[in-house]
DNA sequence: CCAAAAGTGTTGACTGTACACCCATGT
DNA sequence: ACATGGGTGTACAGTCAACACTTTTGG
């Protein structure tokens, strides 16, 4: 059997909640095929790079971060990719809280922004699809796994774990029911710490027990 | 950004249903790595080929068999895959009844066969590792999906159906819950045909209204 | 008439959903 | 004192799970 070779590329989206809106980090190209144009971090893997890897590191260079959730998404085929022939792309998708992204220096000359995942702009290659799969992906995933845990900071409030949920499900959930329901599920303790400082009430803090992915047996 | 190039390869787990048992289709490599080991169905992308074109080439290279539900598994990385280098593959997911499978003549020096999945041999490359994942995504599309029109001829009976169903999930469940339930999701009509001939009551033909992937609220 | 699988409803437990008011603070 | 978000319980509806007997055929 013949063995051809492949070009093979790595994309991330990565998603935050910043000022109740979710967003994904774009970047704009230095380079031909789209140059200018905003798209997702992402690029070749090196030799016998592992695909993964290569996500972990496009991470660590552009937004700055480690040890977040992260999984793959999908392998999408290069039609119409790349002029210069096809290239696959194994997307990732990662969530982290806002307050532990640094941008890199070496990723500013891309002018690295979060944009709403509501309102992108016009963005290379097929990226938009792969948003549009991995918002899905996401939304799917908050209701039988814990993956929360990675878009809200150490210590929050249980409306903060609220509204990252219907900010990513874009509806509205009965508080009384959120809390319950949440709560039986055990994923998270009540800390001793108390949020004050805005004019009202004071707000108990929670924390997640487990900062690594979990499956559970339903949800939402 | 230097460019590089991958091998990747497509590898495909096949599942039918024989004899009351969930078996995957596994092919005698006739060359090395791993010369005569049982592995999954496969091989190299061709230049420029997409992933899903060359699994569907693939399947019908070796089993005979187009237009049946097939769907992305995952990406698996190469570590240890060939000891020539990184190998990515791109798994994917089949479901076949088993009467529409015709091996091919092309096939058969790699003695292609179904074996139990509960009972399999040694295998080559990390393909154990993928055949568990598959069997788990299997599991779960039970749960959400149609998928299961791709395993049943095109007539069946509610036995066969609920057969399938326990076979998969290795647990029994209740003829007349879910019955019940199945029948309520819509996804199926009475025919007039009926199944006779064996020594018993006579049983109802059903059939799929759609023979397409369509993806349910909830399900078991 | 016997063996074997086909077919059919009801009940109690549990889970999900809807809904409104008082509380603690900062200004 | 008041505005703001924090925090709490109950009742009804819908869904899930357990369970046993009659029917229809072929041999």
């Amino acid at each position: 059997m013949p063995r051809f070779y492949q070009s093979v590329t790595t994309d991330i989206v990565i998603f935050t909640i910043e000022e109740s809106i979710l967003k994904v980090l774009l970047i704009k190209r230095a380079k031909e095929p789209f140059k200018d144009q905003w798209a997702l971090p992402g690029g070749f893997l090196t030799e016998n790079e592992e695909p993964e890897k290569a996500a972990i590191r496009i991470l660590k260079d552009k937004a700055g971060v480690s040890n977040i959730y992260m999984e793959q998404l999908y392998t999408f085929p290069g039609s119409g990719r790349d002029p210069r022939g096809n290239v696959i792309t194994i997307a990732y998708f990662a969530l982290v809280p806002r307050s532990r992204i640094e941008i890199q220096e070496t990723a500013k000359a891309q002018t690295p922004i979060f944009r709403s995942v509501k309102k992108l702009p016009d963005i290379a290659f097929d990226h938009n699809r792969i948003i549009t799969y991995a918002l899905k992906r996401l939304q799917s995933k908050l209701e039988y796994t814990n993956a929360v845990y990675s878009l809200l900071p150490k210590y929050f409030t249980f409306n903060q774990l609220q509204n990252a949920y219907e900010i990513i499900l874009s509806r509205k959930l009965d508080k009384r029911n959120f809390r319950k329901k949440f709560f039986q599920l055990g994923l998270i303790k009540l800390t001793k710490k108390i949020h004050r400082g805005e004019r009202q009430r004071p707000a108990k803090l929670y924390q997640f027990k487990l900062h690594r992915p979990a499956e559970l047996k339903k949800f939402f």
